[in-house]
DNA sequence: TCTATATTCTACTCAGAGGTAGAAATAAGA
DNA sequence: TCTTATTTCTACCTCTGAGTAGAATATAGA
């Protein structure tokens, strides 16, 4: 029960663009500053981009920059990118089809969780997760 | 952000167990019942014969059963066969260490969830569990 | 134009989850 | 005792997430 380690990479490198706006990062610093497999993050960013969250310039000087209002990025869009959002919903059991008129005893009490989580990366923006002050990387 | 599908398919056998107490159920009904492999069904079992969970007859008539006291059989149990406990309290960011004091911005958020989620595998019991009328399966 | 620093593309490897196959061991009951 | 229904053991296979390697492509700046 935990994200794939991928999604985090994806979440750590968005925060830390968050916090750093109108700076552009390669992937060499991002490797270095985040711990992140520096072949690995490449393609990662390239999905980033791909998927319109960072824009990308190529050659000297380049790298990924935040260009977006950070009060538009949520973090379900970074999800998707990564593991997608099939999962969000899914059965405590892993029953295909079942209403939820007549549940399972499981139900009530997993979907409550489930629901919260859900919320949590629906409604969280980039604008939220900015750390004034305090940073840390 | 999910559970392991083996983990589904515990607590898929667990509750339909709980709520046929005294009878013993072969992997073959197990199998054709609850829609879980029968080879792969048979290893599962296994683990939680052996963690103490189910009882198991062997030969002719065998099969599995419950002969704990519901009420003292915990999610987290069944958790811990499959995927084991690791993951509760992992970093939303994934980063190995990191205190809570001067916390990340995304940390308070994560962590409520998560604990919500922690406590329901540890205070759920499958007594909790058993549906008493409309049942299922 | 050339060079250094970037991203991008392609093709691997590795580990673990999920699943399959077949034979061996066990025990109830005819 | 023999048969049959069962678990158990061992060995594979497949798929996906994670990570590595190297060459190709792009571009700022000397
Ligand atoms: S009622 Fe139970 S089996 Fe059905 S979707 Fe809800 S948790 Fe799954
Ligand atoms: S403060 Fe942030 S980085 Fe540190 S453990 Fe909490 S979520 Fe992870």
């Amino acid at each position: 029960m935990r994200f794939q380690k991928t999604t985090e990479y994806a979440i750590r490198v968005m925060v830390f663009l968050a916090d750093h706006m109108d700076e552009r990062y390669s992937a060499n610093q991002l490797h270095q500053t985040l711990q992140i497999p520096y072949k690995y993050l490449g393609r990662l960013m390239q999905k980033l981009s791909n998927a319109g969250l960072v824009e990308v310039t190529q050659g000297k000087q380049g790298g990924y920059r935040i260009i977006q209002d950070l009060s538009n990025i949520y973090l379900s869009e970074i999800v998707n990118v990564v593991e997608g959002l099939a999962d969000y919903g899914r059965c405590v059991l892993g029953f295909p089809q079942c209403s939820d008129e007549n549940p399972c005893s499981l139900h009530k009490i997993w979907k409550e969780r489930q629901e919260s989580i859900t919320k949590m990366i629906y409604d969280t923006t980039l604008a939220d997760l900015q750390s004034n002050g305090s940073k840390k990387y």
